[in-house]
Formats: structure tokens, C-alpha cells, sequence
RNA sequence: CAGGUCGGCCGGGCGAUCGCGGGGCGCUUGCUCUUUCGAGAGGCAGGGGUCACGAGGAAAGUCCGGGCUCCGCAGGGCAGGGUGGUGGGUAACGCCCACUCGGGGUAACCCGCAGGCCAGUGCCACAGAGAAGAGACCGCCCCGGUACCCCGCGCGACAGCGCGAUUGCCGGGGUAAGGGUGAAACGGCGGUGUAAGAGACCACCAGCUCCCCGGGCGACCGGGGAGGCUAGGUAAACCCCACCCGGAGCAAGGCCAGACAGGGCGCGUUCGAGGGCUGCCCGCCCGAGCGUCCGGGUAGGCCGCUCGAGGCCGCCGGCAACGGCGGUCCUAGAUGGAUGAUCGCCUCCUGCGUCUGGGCAAUCAGGCGUGGAGACAGAACCCGGCUCAUAGGCCGGCCUGGCCU
RNA sequence: GCCCCCGUAGCUCAGUAGGAUAGAGCGGCCCUCUCCUAAAGGGCAGGCCAUCGGUUCGAUUCCGGUCGGGGGCA
């Protein structure tokens, strides 16, 4: 368990960060990164559905999850959503692999991510400034 | 000792580093409140420290039963659903205990949706003569007719004729003992009886109904007598009988904060729209809004939320399930959802290698090293059950068989 | 949390108020036709009716329990 404030909690912060965040998929996960406001902490959200295994085998996925989460934490305490999508191979992954998988798709995200966040400072997510009232 | 049967219990242990949840107690930052302007009992938000606590026997499936909450406390009838030997336990149950009956087992013990087809209706394919107050296919028997050979008797003249018996065929009738069909054929067996047979009659047995006596709270059991002579199966077929069931569910329900924008049409306010959460009718009650379409807004926090038909120990009552009394303990409350990550040692099972000891040997016992395995499974308002999944291990009762004393 | 539906041939589906040997289309295999294929025609195989019990003389059908899949409401 994360602290409250490390944690997405609502739907619209998911939807947010996957549909407008960049993707990463591996063998085991599929990490979507956004950035966020440099003032906000880091936050970090997961996916694991039905089809990855029982109750038990959920837990244990999103508990290790979390943990490599946790260590990205310390290098970026602030600015970056991120939603972890665990597939079912991960339910039979060890921590190794499972860890190793994590920490190679943030690293392809964050390439993909920093360049864009230096040219264009503000995140890119107000709509509403110059052409938003278009009415349909 | 071997095999079996029934029941109870555990569900890896210890430690190190880094982390998580709600809570207790200090520290601290900001805002607010009070203010005698020194400060301070408080409130809200945050940081950090420390202390103990933190998933299960099934938390699961959601198959039953309750508590709790709301629905203006919910009456009657029909429909609908459920249960189904008896007695008890319980808050209640479709659960549990004891007993009865039926079936299985040498036994301990196990299994059983175990009321009613003499209230009615339906169904019983194929086969078979006939399938529910049935039926004559073969067979058996009697009567009548007819045919020829053989046989017997009589007549006669060597031909032949008549009668009888036997056999075949045709017709009429009797018969449910036998064959055959079927899951099932309208009691069984022996005798009397008869043309052949038949509960037609008799003895015994099985079964049915009724009565009496004894035992038991009761289901029922034991004994005796009478009657009529026999009544198929299926109710997990409709149904009948007895008993039970108001509905929804913690996303119940309540409080706080916050946002918004109304409009059209239809029905209605004495004549009553609509509602009282499965349908219909009656009764009773509430009642001024309700339905529908278009448009707009919200997705936050707190309470409920864990002390309860609670756990453990002792005594008493009871065959038991369980109940009573006394003492003692407090033991998870998350909300994108808390127990994890990385290791070390020990324990248990097991493969391989090696060593030691016993033995001719198969092999047995033990030590060491190394590798592998440790299940089923994650609280979401809370309990009582049932069912299903489950590596490995511990304990006890009882039965059968063998051996020894 | 509550409620409902479905498991039949490799695939998509029928069927049955309980009755003998469970059907259809597509697909598969073989044969005919053709120089070869396709098309066409003919033939064949393929099912423990999800699973385990029970009721019945008899169960895919009726009853109960599991397992799997799908859907709805708040």
C-alpha cells in the first residue's frame, strides 16, 4: 500500500493517464506514463483483471507491483502519473522478471516522455483555451 | 501387529533489512477558535517518532436460516414458493442430536427428498393373446361333424358293412395349473376336487382391513382374534394432506458539504391520479402529486463499522445435540481496496550420491552432502449451518483377524 | 449484494409432456467427373448429450449436488 497521495484513486485520473499518456507493453505488463504538475506528487495506479488468476494470485501481482513502484518513487517523487496493466503471463512471473519488465517499459516511457515535456513545459492537457466551444 | 471404521485438532516455526493499514501516547508545522495580547482546554489539515495489533478453516460457492435497517408493522381468500418418519435442540433453518422403519456390511458402522396411488385424473414404449377389475396364441379338456390306414368286437359270402378306440382336420364351448413375452401378467407351496381346471374348498406361509391386550411422549414394536379371499407400478406425473413463508437489502439506512435550470405533453386533487416493492380479488391505510419526453447537475466526506446468539477455563443438568451458573479475555476494519519485497537458519516429505552397522542376498536402520516440493485459497455489515477445494501432519474411540502371556 | 440463462459431432444450432438406432448445415476423409484444381454428384466416419449421484422397467429429457461459460439490476 502506497501513501494516499502517491495513489490514483478515481476513474477520471485512470482514463486521464491511459488514454493520454504514452505506452509501453512487455511481455508481463502494459505501463501507460503522464506527467503531471511538478508540484504534485507522483502517483501511481493498477490494472489487474479477472482473466490474470484468482483473488490470491491478483494480490500478489499488484503487490509486487507496487513495490517496484515504490522504488521509482524515490527517483521521481514528483510529476509523473503512471498506470501499470498487468497481462496474465504475470501471474506466473517471478519477481525478477516481473520487476525487470517494469522498470524496462518506464525507462522506454520516460524516453518518449522527457523530450516532450521540455519543449512543451505544461502538461498538454487544458483543451478549453483558444478552440474549445465547439459546439457538435 | 495388520486391515477397517468413526471423530477431533493443526494448517509451517524463528530471525534480519526495507515498506503498508487503522488505533493509543508524545513531538512538531500551518490554518481556525477563544483572548485579560502573555498565551491557551479545543477544532481542521499535514509531517515525523514510539508502542502493541493486523485474513481463513474454509474468508470461497452463494444453497438455506437469522440478527440489523428501511418500506405508513404487513388483515382475509386464491394463486405462488418451500419442507415432508417421530421426538428433541436452537434466534431460526432444508442444520444438528437421539430414536423408528427400509437397504448394505462378519462387525464397528454407513446410506435413504422416508406422508398419501382404497379423493380423482394421467402415463406404462417395444415385445406379448392380454398392461389394470385384463386376457384364450400354444397347450389341456368336453361336445358335435368328418376322413383314411392300423387295432378290437360283431355281422357276413373271400367283396364289404356297423360300432368302439386312436389320430388328423373343421365348428362350438370350458379352463388362467403349464409354455412363451415383458421391468411388471391379478398371492406362494402342498392337498381335496374336477372332463380339464380354478381360493371353488382346506392346512401352512406372505400380504390387506378392522378389533383387543401389553410397551413407548411418539414414529412404532410384541402378542392374540376376526373378516374378505389378494387390492400392479409411477406422486423427483398433475394432484391431495400437514406445517412454514410480507418485501427489499449495508450500494440497507442516516447526517454533512457542494452543484444545477427549467420546459413540453398526458392523467389527477368532493367523483381520488398514484402508492403501501411477485400476480389477482376484497378489506384497511396514506394521499397531492404522478407518468413520460427534452435539457441541466453530481460521482466528496462522516456515521452505520465491529462487544458479539463472542472466545477460553471450571462446575452442574442431559444418552446426545445443547442448556444453566461462575470466572476470565478483547482479538482486522480496507475503500483502485491494507499482511508484501529480499534473504538466513530450523522443521517435515522426497530423488540422487556417499559413509557406517546387521545380513549369504534381496534389503533394513542411521549419519553427511546436494537438489526439489510445502497445498486449497484473501475479510468487505455480522452471525448459525450446508456444500465444494485442500500438500502434509498429530491425537483418540470402536470393530474384525492373527500372534504372545 | 441480489437475480436469470446456457453447456448436444471439430464449429453453429435442432430435438425430447421419459421409449428402441439422437438429427441438420458448414467442415473432414474416400470415390466419380477433369490433364490438374475448383464446382457438382455419391458415400463414410465422427457424440459416455459438461460432470457426479438419485427417481423410474427405462433419463439427453425429471430431481439434487458440483464444474465451466454468458447476461441483467442496484
Amino acid at each position: 500500500m502506497l501513501p494516499v497521495r502517491n495513489r490514483l484513486r478515481t476513474s477520471a485520473d485512470f482514463s486521464h493517464t491511459v488514454r493520454s499518456g504514452v505506452r509501453q507493453g512487455r511481455r508481463n505488463v502494459v505501463l501507460y506514463a503522464a506527467v503531471s504538475d511538478e508540484a504534485q506528487a507522483s502517483r501511481f495506479g493498477f490494472i489487474v483483471s479477472k482473466a490474470v488468476g484468482n483473488a490470491v494470485v491478483r494480490n500478489l501481482v499488484k503487490r509486487r507491483l507496487r513495490e517496484a513502484g515504490a522504488e521509482t518513487l524515490r527517483d521521481r517523487p514528483t510529476g509523473l502519473d503512471v498506470v501499470v496493466r498487468a497481462l496474465p503471463p504475470a501471474a506466473s512471473a517471478d519477481w525478477a522478471s516481473l520487476r525487470g519488465d517494469y522498470a524496462s517499459a518506464l525507462r522506454g516511457a520516460l524516453r518518449r516522455l522527457v523530450p516532450a515535456a521540455e519543449g512543451r513545459p505544461v502538461s498538454d492537457g487544458g483543451p478549453g483555451s483558444d478552440s474549445g466551444t465547439e459546439v457538435g
